[in-house]
DNA sequence: TTGATAGTGAACCATATGGTTCACTGTAAG
DNA sequence: CTTACAGTGAACCATATGGTTCACTATCAA
């Protein structure tokens, strides 16, 4: 997939701000209006508007207008690949600080035979 | 712990661009200098520098600098809170459908006893 | 019809981001 | 000593972000 990139990039810039992460917890909770959302976070409508569109376009949010409300639900994506892209990272993470364990633990040996090998 | 939410923030974003999780890719493989990671990701010294700064502010890099050059490697911070961020909102996301799920469910039940009433 | 309500879009503002160039320092090596 | 190399910091640039106000439209309700 040519976006991957592209899309973790959008998810996880609508991830890093406190208030788009409130709005996703809310949503968890039940659907909500902007009005309810610019409330909730004290902000006006037109800033709490920009929010959902940023968790719109990266399709954490789906919105639906009938008559003059529109009201904002949790959309479809589940956020797979983020969770699988951290998954990954944190695997990488361990086998390289379990290799350099292993170094160390070599390293330790090896200087334990040499002192026998010397006080001989 | 104050700091919970501004250190998702942080992460968040530095996991939003994709350099730097090339980068976090690369260090994972091996520790590498600020001229190897320029090269690699065809750019300035000073512009990996900055990179790699927010890298290190968000506690996912290390560097040492010994001589000239200096060393960057994964830092202490495992995105273990990010990676529990996000499977606490796809815990919350399923039980929410889920949720809806029954609600159809019952609908359905419910119009097929009112059918069945209708029909005596 | 009149008024209040919900949202929208444009314009604006301050600050942040991702990148560059340029001038500089410190270190390594001939 | 001289030159080359690795990094650093300041200044600059274009664009993005997070927020506002203001003017406007559309809808609901009395």
């Amino acid at each position: 997939m040519v976006h991957y990139q592209a899309r973790l990039d959008t998810t996880f810039a609508a991830l890093s701000d406190v208030t788009r992460r409130g709005v996703l917890e809310q949503l968890a909770g039940s659907d909500a209006s902007i009005t309810d959302l610019a409330q909730r976070f004290r902000m006006t409508l037109t800033g709490m508007k920009k929010h959902v569109g940023v968790l719109e376009r990266a399709g954490l949010v789906t919105t639906e207008k009938v008559g003059r409300v529109r009201t904002c639900k949790l959309g479809p994506r589940r956020l797979e690949e983020e969770a699988a892209w951290i998954e990954r990272h944190r695997q990488l993470w361990s086998a390289r600080f379990d290799a350099l364990d292993e170094i160390v633990e070599d390293l330790k040996r090896k200087e334990k035979a040499n002192a026998r090998s010397k006080r001989r």
